[in-house]
DNA sequence: ATAATGTTGATCTGATTAGTCGGGTATATT
DNA sequence: AATATACCCGACTAATCAGATCAACATTAT
């Protein structure tokens, strides 16, 4: 259940497209790199990935760049997070509906299959717009407005 | 965002414990390995970390086995997935509330915390002893209801 | 031309995952 | 006391993946 870096970085370069001005401006992988402090070469990596999914476009030479393939509010993190690491949730290996856990424990499968609807309701609902713009939509913020939100839980393998 | 083998098999296990007859009877590891069709050496090493954690207790010899050190409905999925996984969401390698994105992407924290919401909305609320009767509590049920649950979303990469 | 830039494929290292193996220790039954 | 049963522990391995680097090549604005 982590957030692999090359998501993360994928994500962050995505905004950066989003709120280049004037927009739809190529941006260099470079200039991504550096400003959002990712190592270049492995971002250029990443941004061609993203060509490939169609997300983004790029042109080479002197005025080259990258650029959005799509409308930012038409681009979800999730959209993001499956062509970067594959299906949002699955169980070592399958798709958890394709997952038949045996005997008393066949419910486990609903139990993921619930896990996926609760990533879903975030990642598909928050677009590169909404980030690039620093507001998420009503249903994601409301999920921040409990206090217990921002509260780590205690380790349990101290104490 | 994949749920690993380790924490599939710990959380089989915990159910097959809270489905002994009768209730808090000794059950040997290699039952537990046979019907759950788990490498029994593997199950070992984690029964030895759920014990490690007080979730479980075990006996040798001859009438020896595994039991739950806790009450099935005071042990939450979230609990196994944090001992046999470690923190629920990080991102790469970060707590998310300690993670500083830089400029224009400096949301993305909130989009990660909010993540971790949505996880533990489930994580937190399904105990093994709910699997262990086969019933998800309301809040979570309710997830499963829409049909769009139970579609997987198409592969970016393919058509 | 040439300098700036993107593209591709190969490669590398370290960590993690998913296991296996051998030998030891405790305990209930006989 | 002997024995069968079962957990305990540390080391080991093989495969995969994450994260990153590099060299060489292709394209384009000036």
């Amino acid at each position: 259940m982590r957030v692999s870096a090359s998501l993360d970085y994928a994500l962050r370069a995505m905004i950066e497209l989003a709120a280049a001005t004037p927009p739809g401006r190529p941006v260099k992988a470079d200039e991504i790199a550096e400003r959002q402090a990712i190592p270049a070469r492995f971002l250029a990596q990443l941004l061609a990935e993203l060509r490939r999914a169609e997300l983004v476009s790029s042109g080479r030479g002197y005025a080259g760049g990258y650029w959005l393939a799509v409308p930012a509010d038409q681009i979800t993190v999730a959209d993001i997070a499956r062509v970067i690491d594959g299906p949002l949730a699955d169980v070592h290996g399958m798709s958890p509906e394709v997952f038949g856990p045996p005997g008393v424990a066949a419910p486990t499968r609903e139990l993921w299959i619930a896990v996926r609807v609760a990533l879903r309701s975030v990642l598909e609902k928050v677009t590169i717009a909404d980030l690039a713009a620093g507001t998420l939509p009503p249903g994601v913020a409301a999920l921040l407005e409990d206090p217990d939100a921002w509260i780590r839980r205690p380790d349990p393998m101290r104490g």
